[in-house]
DNA sequence: CTATTATTGATAGTTTTACTATTAATTTTG
DNA sequence: CAAAATTAATAGTAAAACTATCAATAATAG
């Protein structure tokens, strides 16, 4: 999609690069490279030498830029947990009630990603794809305390205390928001990649998207 | 915990191995190590030269028994699971209720395992920490299909089936069994993740086991 | 109780990954 | 146009992920 409002960019914390990707062409080829490569290979088998290949460039100048190929992934998902939290802030922004705020959150947050077209250099929906399979390494990785005192998941966890807001006035009383949207957010990728591979731990209902329509239950029978 | 019926064995698939661990002492040393050392190391940081000098043995022994450490950690998982489904027929079995018996599954699922000694050579208390921080890297890695027409994720899909069951004799008419149980199994092992790593994803509510607490209550509104 | 077989240990080697270093070529900018 | 910054090209290292070979030891069958 186009950026909703024109001449706006993604952010995303200079911790994570040596180099600023968005800085450069090269830069923006080893984003795009990336996020081709991972999609089609899995992050396992990613490496910067075969990214380089691609993009015909070397790895030592892919290396200027990433200290890792960990910290492509950390850039990639705090990109799109930006790129969200503004979608979302848009979306819900000047909505009257507390409730509809949270029906649109829930949805933003466990729908298929479907625009068509690109925001900036970046192709939404196959970033999509990454974080529903590979996100979650970055928490289950040994250093997943190193890349938060770094600050490194500040916008997902930003973007959960916003949705706890919401809940909490809705019910002020209710004691696990966190919980509950982390389980949420988690819990819709894992059904997508389940459903992809595994689908007997899941429930493919055909004509309607039964993640979302599952979640959204999910969230307010728990807050009541 | 010592086995609640004496001589009984949980058994693995036989196509994760190639060598079957529990038929040899080096085999033990070798499960037995590998838990030790996962849980110290994580597993991107395990390899079989560590696990080969920490057992006194060598790295060419051990690859006579797993063709690779993905396979160890798809073995403790079909390990954990079996073990789980052992210790949850043994709990629900004569329940007179299905209500009674999903309450337990549920807190089977999500609970701390705290049994002190060992079952077999297995440490439990470390293994369930390997499924916690782990075991999702096996349905994330791209040999998730190779690995699942082998029948890799059996023993987690009979669990699954078998709860969706009770919640079907509850509420024949819910729609997400499925989806329901692997949200709460999933979500229970993040959770606990979070609760060590990212405390800001999650709610820690002390005097109370906050996630059994969270996913009991998920469970039963969302049956209704 | 020896001969055969299976298992393990010791050693060595290959390929790939994940980097680092150096220098030359090119591009940007002042 | 000159200086500075960036990138490409090449080379190299350490560790990981295996494979192969053969000798030593243990198990077992006759």
């Amino acid at each position: 999609m186009e950026s909703l409002v024109s001449n706006i960019q993604i952010q995303v914390q200079d911790s994570l690069y040596l180099k600023d990707p968005q800085s450069s062409d090269l830069g923006k080829k080893i984003i795009k490279g990336s996020i081709d490569l991972i999609c089609e290979l899995g992050f396992e088998q990613f490496t910067f030498k075969k990214l380089a290949a691609r993009i015909s460039s070397t790895e030592a100048s892919v290396y200027r830029y990433f200290e890792s190929k960990n910290r492509v992934l950390l850039y990639l998902s705090n990109w799109y947990w930006s790129w969200l939290e503004y979608r979302m802030v848009f979306t819900i922004t000047n909505l009257p009630s507390a409730k509809d705020q949270l029906i649109k959150a829930v949805h933003l947050l466990t729908e298929q990603v479907n625009e068509d077209g690109n925001f900036e250099h970046i192709n939404v929906i196959k970033l999509h794809q990454i974080i529903l399979s590979e996100s979650l390494k970055s928490y289950l990785s040994k250093d997943v305390d190193s890349n938060n005192e770094g600050g490194a998941f500040l916008p997902y966890k930003n973007l959960v205390e916003r949705i706890t807001q919401i809940i909490l006035q809705i019910n002020p009383h209710f004691k696990y928001p966190h919980m509950l949207i982390s389980t949420v957010v988690e819990g819709a990728h894992l059904q997508r990649h389940f459903a992809n591979h595994l689908p007997r731990l899941t429930d493919v209902v055909k004509g309607e998207d039964a993640v979302t329509e599952f979640y959204s239950q999910i969230v307010f029978k728990a807050i009541q």
